[in-house]
DNA sequence: CGCCAGGCTTCTA
DNA sequence: TAGAAGCATGGC
């Protein structure tokens, strides 16, 4: 609740410390609400309050320009940059994917979509939470579990450690009513902490052995341990099959994505996803 | 109310 | 070894 919103109240004229960034084939509100990232309050159209890297971020979009407010230029530079996925060249994958009809029409719904670039243990504890869930509640649970645990950061809180939900018992968590998964959570916490998941052998080893070392966390199956190598660990080969991406590549692809896509499956299914939900020709 | 949620584990034939 | 049932909770 209190981990929301900033101060907002003056619109009008661009605060002090609010900069600007030059940005192309970047929808923020397309980027934001794509189900990737949680901890976010959507304060108006093009205008959200987020809260990612230990920072409480302002974002507003005109155009191809990027307000920030809360962070100063060479810090955006250094680390957001690299979280929205700025400095990988969109267009020029958008192209090579483009070159199927159906990927192209699929982009074509969402062309600003980006796949972010988050940090290893908050990914793979979120998207623990968001099994059979809706984002609205995963919003909440989170919300909850970065108050009860995480470190006061001056009106929002950090994301907790592993080693802080390592040390509790599942039932500690049940303040943040997110039943059946608290076991999941802590189960993942324990083997974060003690270095059973290398985060180098998720960002370097073969897909399969990857995904192996998140499919023995208890409660991680194909689909969390993907979005985790995708949104977590920047595995753009990575393809999570959810409800909506069965449904679409069952239709579409049934022989499978064509192979020049490959490398940036996940980028695909990204589209994809946003095209099955939103344009409701796949129910 | 009842159905469903960016699934996974467990039980059953 | 595939397919269905059960799971906590709450949004709509």
């Amino acid at each position: 609740m209190n981990d929301s919103a900033p101060d907002i109240s003056n619109l009008g004229a661009l605060p002090v410390d609010c900069i600007s960034v030059e940005v192309g084939d970047f929808s923020l509100a397309q980027t934001i609400e794509s189900g990737q990232c949680f901890r976010f309050e959507k304060l108006d159209e093009n205008d959200y309050s987020l809260i990612a890297l230990d920072t409480r971020l302002r974002l507003r979009q005109s155009g191809d320009k990027l307000f920030v407010q809360g962070c100063a230029e060479d810090d955006f530079a250094r680390r957001f940059r690299g979280y929205f996925s700025l400095d990988d060249d969109y267009g020029e994958i958008k192209s090579l994917l483009a070159q199927d009809e159906r990927l192209k029409t699929a982009i074509s719904f969402a062309p600003g979509l980006r796949v972010l670039r988050q940090p290893l243990w908050e990914t793979l504890c979120s998207f623990i939470l968001s099994q059979n869930n809706n984002i609205k509640r995963i919003k909440g649970i989170i919300a909850r579990l970065c108050r009860c645990f995480g470190d006061d950061l001056g009106g929002f809180y950090s994301f907790p450690s592993a080693e802080r939900l390592a040390a509790l018992e599942p039932e500690a968590l049940g303040e943040l009513r997110c039943g059946f998964r608290d076991k999941y959570v802590v189960d993942a916490a324990r083997r974060f902490a003690n270095e059973d998941i290398s985060e180098h052998t998720l960002r370097a080893a073969p897909l399969g052995e990857a995904r192996a070392q998140l499919t023995a966390i208890f409660g991680v199956g194909p689909k969390v341990a993907d979005c985790v190598l995708l949104f977590g660990a920047a595995r753009l080969d990575a393809f999570p099959r959810d409800v909506w991406v069965n449904r679409i590549m069952a239709r579409l692809f049934p022989e499978g994505l064509p192979e020049f896509a490959k490398p940036y499956a996940g980028i695909a299914q990204q589209y994809l996803f946003h095209y099955a939900r939103l344009s409701g020709e796949f129910q």
